[in-house]
RNA sequence: GGGCGGUUAGCUCAGCGGUAGAGCACUGGUCUUACACGCCGGGGGUCAGAGGUUCAAAUCCUCUACCGCCCACCA
């Protein structure tokens, strides 16, 4: 073994070997299956530290549910991911010189294709890096042929059920993408900018109504005013009429609730067409809708021949002159409003009227509301269920039509003859109502998420009835980040529900957000982006996924530093290094314990593993990650390194074939209890153990042995500890040098002396002590060369190579009796003794005793 | 306008009713034959503030202040 591990020698040729013997695919008729779906990654471009979190931590589950003995099916797939990906693909064409509209949809089809193909190895190969324990037998595409068939049966199916509608509704339009956002596509974002307050005379009379408005290019396209009903100072406005300056045209004056008094003016201008309140208000009203823009976000001529074909920002500043000059803006305020945004390319969206499709979301809501109150499934952490049932309780239906090229088209059909809308599987023949067979296909494309939805069943083979789909739905975990929780995990509750009568995932383990290492979002113009392969490739993907493990906390976000990963690695060399010792000395004798041949420090790491094991096993049934690779970072390191192999060493000089044997199965049991955070590195020393064949992906996940567990071991071996830790700390006080060996006198105080004596070279061996002499009587030496301790009282006999005075005796009696005033004062609260549990009032006395000891010791020693 | 998180050592965070913890940073010693990605020591916190509950509160309750996030049709 080399003396340094290097990751970069041993990871993919682990995981080739793990791929090629098919540890990673999933058995359906294996009696106990454990399943999962992996969030699939847009095909935007590589993963990205913010997708490493939520791989990791489901490769931790999986792994160990794998080493429990199941059968686990994790399904590696990629998602089309609709405008984010066209986007994408436009950008690209466009910096060699080629625009989408000039090649066409189904050139710029293929073009997208070549992209994905391209994106699909990059991600195949990170998740792999990664470490991820993936089932590449079952890699699914959102675009696959079967899952476009369980889309297109979904939309069918909802169709004509009556949930999926079309209708001409106000929708939320980005003139950039140029195509509908569903309102969770929409980013809010505070926007400094002006409130103008607009004169609008009163037809026949001398008088004006000023309305107050953001968008005064909007008033193009008013058709009333509109005040409260009880707002006195408008009450004789009502029914007349308003000319609307520029357009001229006659527009009704009416009283609707929506109207707030306190604001602006009071009276607010309806624009129909361009406003989800105004929308509102018109239907109430019977009022004309009259929209001005075009799919571009430009005034059209509806809005007049001077205004047509000028961006809306134009038309403000056009609209803004003409109104100047016709001495009907009153004054303009700055204001500041919240303005949406498309969330992929953060264009201002403009609500825009069109013909749209919809799905009604209440009746599906109900099933998602009930499943997780019932807790049918679970949220992790709990505090999200109140932020799901809110969106569950106010939901809107769903704009799921896109005008874009790339994405699953609408199945359906319009009959040009008898206009009837047909939606089928497959294109129809002819028109079932009228025969014609002069059919119009639907351009429109769906919203990715509407596949997304379908995800946990469609990849399964749904709406065939396969083997795989009876084994591994619902799956049994879906780890991913809380900003989807309403775009995803929602609505594949729902969908499953409806389609599979069943819930998709038990549980949802919803990660925080990856941050720097101040806690900032990471991003590009920020330059705090810390890049994941980069990681894995200075530190390996173990150290990366420790300390992706070591930081998850149930719901928070986390904060990574590059310096937390090069500790990680430092502990991958631990743990290396610690296994390059016990295999040196292993010199090919067979392997066996005799009970009564184990030393006490075998018996003690063999006690404290167990806890160790329970601990660890304990955390990850309740997703505490970070609580889990803690145990196993400190068991390992400092009980297992720092105490057990200093110890053994002593044991190894007699050639101890039982504590030989006890170091290298306890090797073994951390090795794999390690494993599934640190896949890598344990397969490789793994395999190098003596007795072991196969792979530790599929050796069993240790669990507790509480037999083996020995407190009264545990507390002798503290006590020696204690001693050990007493000479170290006088000998660095006296700077003795590390190799050096010192003399040291030994008074035990209490009847315990046994397990010192008994312990002698163990004791010797890790204080670096020459002569240890258990006395009754403590040579006088230098007051600095002396330690009392609650056990037993030391010095040390060697003079020390430098002096030193120590004034931190009297710290230390300072912080004795502080500690003892504050014990003092609680047992004599009368309420202490009274009520307080015998167990703590016991452990405070004994305390106290203690202290008083040390403290009459110390002060004696002065 | 509602709601949800957070405020603990210089930094990033655990702990969530019984004597304040980790990693990093800092600091003294050291290449003691697994590991200098190491070993052995050390310093450092009135747990945001104010009330309350309790024998006991960083931990439970109330209020306040800041930070972050989500939802919402005051144009």
């Amino acid at each position: 073994m080399e003396k340094e591990y290097n990751s970069s020698l041993v990871e993919e040729r682990i995981y080739s070997f793990w791929e090629s013997q098919g540890f990673f695919t999933g058995n359906p008729s294996h009696p106990e299956r454990f399943s999962m779906v992996l969030p699939p990654p847009n095909i935007t471009g590589p993963l990205h530290m913010g997708h490493a979190l939520p791989y990791t931590l489901p490769d931790i589950v999986a792994r160990r549910m794998r080493m429990m003995g199941k059968s686990v099916m994790w399904l590696p797939g990629i998602d089309h991911a609709g405008i984010a990906t066209q986007m994408v693909v436009e950008r690209e064409l466009l910096s060699k010189g080629i625009k989408r509209e000039e090649i066409g949809r189904e050139r710029f089809i293929e073009e997208v294709l070549k992209w994905k193909e391209q994106c699909r190895e990059t991600i195949l190969k990170q998740l792999k890096r990664l470490g991820c324990s993936l089932d590449w037998t079952r890699e699914r595409f959102t675009m696959d042929e079967g899952l476009s068939r369980a889309v297109r049966k979904v939309f069918v199916t909802l169709f004509k059920e009556g949930l999926i509608y079309r209708g001409f509704y106000l929708v939320n339009w980005c003139p950039r993408c140029g195509t509908a956002l569903s309102d969770l596509e929409v980013i809010h974002k505070e926007t400094n900018g002006y409130l103008y307050y607009i004169k609008y005379p009163i037809k026949n009379e001398e008088s004006f109504i000023v309305v107050a408005t953001t968008r005064p290019e909007t008033m193009l396209g008013d058709t009333a005013v509109a005040v409260h009903p009880q707002d006195e100072r408008y009450r004789n406005f009502l029914g007349k009429f308003a000319i609307l300056p520029i357009v001229n045209r006659e527009i009704p004056i009416i009283a609707d609730e929506v109207v707030e008094k306190e604001f602006g003016t009071g009276a607010v201008k309806v624009t129909p067409a361009d406003d989800p309140t105004d929308f509102k208000i018109a239907e109430r009203h019977n009022l004309p809708f009259i929209n001005i823009f075009d799919t571009k976000g430009r005034l059209n001529s509806n809005a007049g021949n001077e205004f047509a074909g000028l961006d809306r920002y134009e038309g403000r500043e056009r609209v803004i002159e003409k109104l100047k000059g016709l001495g009907l803006l009153e004054r303009v305020e700055n204001y500041s409003y919240s303005l949406g945004h498309c969330q992929r390319c953060g264009t201002t969206v403009e609500p825009y009227l069109s013909w749209q499709w919809f799905v009604k979301m209440k009746p599906l809501a109900e099933e998602g509301i009930r499943v997780v109150k019932e807790k049918r499934v679970e949220l992790i952490p709990s505090f999200w269920e109140k932020t799901y049932m809110e969106w569950m309780e106010n939901i809107h239906d769903w704009c799921i039509s896109r005008q874009i090229w790339w994405g699953h088209k609408i199945p359906v059909w319009y009959c040009l003859k008898c206009n009837e809308v047909i939606s089928e599987m497959e294109k129809p023949e002819k028109c079932p109502k009228c025969g014609s067979e002069e059919l119009k296909e639907e351009k429109d494309v769906l919203d990715t998420w509407f596949s997304s939805a379908l995800w946990p069943f469609s990849t399964l083979g749904w709406p065939e009835e396969t083997e795989d789909l009876k084994a591994f739905y619902p799956t049994d975990l879906m780890v991913t980040g809380f900003d989807i929780i309403f775009f995803w995990v929602a609505r594949m509750i729902m969908m499953g529900m409806k389609f599979m009568g069943d819930i998709p995932f038990r549980k949802v383990f919803i990660n925080g957000l990856i941050r720097d290492e101040h806690g900032q979002k990471m991003s590009k113009s920020r330059g705090n982006v810390i890049d994941f392969m980069e990681m894995i490739e200075k530190y390996g993907a173990d150290a990366l996924r420790f300390t992706l493990a070591s930081l998850a906390v149930p719901g928070m976000d986390v904060s990574l530093s590059e310096k937390r990963i090069a500790g990680y690695k430092a502990f991958a060399n631990k743990v290396w290094n610690a296994s390059r010792f016990v295999l040196l000395n292993y010199r090919g004798e067979s392997l066996s314990i005799k009970e009564d041949e184990l030393s006490i420090p075998d018996r003690w790491i063999r006690s404290r593993l167990q806890k160790a094991i329970r601990e660890v096993n304990e955390a990850l049934d309740e997703f505490k990650f970070y609580e889990a690779s803690e145990k196993i970072y400190h068991f390992i390191w400092d009980e297992f390194c720092d105490w057990y192999i200093e110890f053994v060493k002593e044991d190894l000089k007699r050639r101890n074939i039982s504590s030989l044997s006890n170091l290298l199965f306890t090797l073994d049991k951390i090795l794999r209890l390690l494993h599934p955070f640190m896949p890598f590195i344990t397969e490789e020393i793994w395999q190098k153990l003596p007795h072991v064949s196969g792979s530790i992906t599929v050796a069993p996940y240790p669990l507790p042995e509480l037999e083996l567990i020995d407190d009264e071991i545990e507390k002798k071996v503290e006590k020696m500890m204690e001693l050990v830790k007493a000479i170290r700390k006088l000998r660095a006080e006296n700077l003795f040098p590390p190799s050096s060996f010192v003399d040291v006198s030994v008074r035990i105080l209490n009847e315990d002396k046994a397990i010192f004596l008994e312990n002698v070279p163990y004791i010797k061996n890790l204080s670096r002590v020459k002569e240890l002499n258990f006395v009754d009587e403590l040579p006088s030496v230098e007051e600095g060369l002396r330690l009392i301790s609650t056990d037993f009282e030391i010095a040390v006999t060697t003079p020390p190579p430098k002096k030193e005075i120590s004034e931190k005796r009297r710290k230390e009696m300072e912080k004795i009796e502080k500690e003892i005033n504050s014990i003092i004062q609680k047992i004599s609260n009368p309420g202490f003794m009274e009520k307080a549990p015998e167990e703590v009032r016991e452990k405070l006395k004994n305390r106290l005793n203690e202290l008083q000891i040390l403290k009459e010791k110390l002060s004696e020693g002065k």
